[in-house]
RNA sequence: UAAGUAAGACAGAUGAUCGCCUCGUCAGUUAUGACGGGGAGGAAAGUCCGAACUCCAGAGGACAUGGUGCUGGGUAACGCCCAGUGGGGGUGACCCUAAGGAAAGUGCCACAGAAAAUAAACCGCCAGGAAGAUGCUAUGCAUCUUCCUGGUAAGGGUGAAACGGCGAGGUAAGAGCUCACCGCUCCGUUGGCGACAAGGGAGGCACGGUAAACCCCACCAGGAGCAAGACCAAAUAGGAAAACGUUUCAGGGUAGAAAUAUCCUGAUGAAGGCCUGUCCGGCCAAGGUUUUCGGGUUAGGUCGCUUAAGGUUCCGGGAAACCGGGAUCUCAGAGGAAUGAUCAUCGCCCCUUCAAGGGUAACCUGAUAGGGGAACAAAACUCGGCUUAUUUCUUACUUAGUCC
RNA sequence: UGGGGCGUCGACAAGCGGUAAGUCACGAGAUUUUGGAUCUCGCAUCCGGAGGUUCGAAUCCUCCCGCCCCAG
């Protein structure tokens, strides 16, 4: 019970998000952002059939969830967050994905 | 050594750090925390079959629709499994097999071919007759051509398929016309639970193919599906169930002095609804009154939800699938969905390097070091199968080559 | 999750046991000074894939692959 407060569910709550959220995006994933009123910050994941069958697609959700567990400084910005993977996740090692994120969000703050 | 066939096993291991889901215990008003247990597969997949479970519908019958289709067994059940029979393929180990009925009926069989199914007769073959030509030993005979009548189905040619095959006899030519063998049909015998097999006798050729064409026969199927369904809660809204009662007209009967009441028949309402394919057959009744208090909806919650046709192991029965009994274990149950990340060591495979060994040689084996790789694939109510995808290995067997 | 449907040339498509129609596009030629328009000719041979039934399969049967739609 303790996780699901910090994550986005219901449909409409994606779609609120990407219409009105900001738009980030790298080959790896694409980012949509917007702030909330929750004084924490929330994440959706969303791993399309594009990338693959379940095995590969929850792969890539887990290294998502991965990335964004050991970055503590984001999960107080008070932000709803979607990651949308895209191919170029499917394969690729922690490392690079932990970096392609962090340049991601370097600015985010602001 | 190479190629193959059949059975079976596995789905890298261990440790450290940081995390995820769930259950139990304890603490706490909650939020949550601590400790302990558990946490994807052989196919979880495709959703192609069969069940369990749940709700709906059930008087009954007939038809339709769909499925299955050699025999015997197994099973909760199956279109699955086991064993066998027939047929087909392979040198072989072995594999494949929708395999009932074409003498119940209907349809189809393009093109080619004379003819595609009551047989028929194009080129032919043979006999008789007529006409003509030629030759000769000349009122005739022989040969050839054309026509007519008849007998044939051997041969030719077409086709996927041509009304038994092949050989001999027989004949004017031929023909199961006769005979042997094979095939076919019928009747006994023996073996087998049976599919069927073996062998015998008789008949005398009759019966083309196609049923994954319609169909016939035998057997099996009510419908929907866990978002099935049950309960709780709040808000909104005013509905739901039961009982009473129940259209109009015409004719007739009964009670009554009559008004009227009631019953029957027909029409109308009614070309309705329900009986979850259709028909027969059957049932129901709008509005209204009375009584009762529930019913529906929902990005809510709880249950259904994992102790089961269950796993492991031992014994017994059986040729096997499988069955019976004993012991023991509890092993994911979740929100659009939980198993991951980093590092180390060992093991496996590949490439490069090269100590060393074998060989005349090409080359083969390979300590060490470095680099890379490790398949297919994620539970969504649960089981039994099928199908498809896919890694590594073991055992047995077959064929071929070489050596002893 | 359950149910239903469709794959035929580059595009749209007919055919549903007997040689794969047609339109547009494309290519070649004719016509024209050139282009367009017009005319003639050509263009599937693996009918999504693999097996099977049949003498013969795009068509019938089985199993896969891809795409689309519907219910809640």
């Amino acid at each position: 019970m303790k996780n699901s407060k910090y994550k986005i569910r219901k449909g409409w709550e994606y779609r609120f998000i990407y219409k009105n959220g900001r738009r980030k995006s790298n080959r790896f994933f694409v980012l949509y952002y917007i702030k909330n009123n929750l004084g924490y910050s929330r994440f959706g994941i969303s791993a399309s059939k594009k990338l693959g069958n379940a095995v590969k697609r929850n792969r890539v959700k887990r290294l998502i969830r991965e990335v964004i567990r050991l970055r503590d400084d984001i999960k107080g910005m008070g932000m709803d967050i979607v990651l949308v993977a895209r191919d170029g996740m499917l394969g690729i090692k922690f490392k690079d994905a932990d970096e392609a994120f962090g340049n991601l969000i370097k600015h985010l703050g602001a």
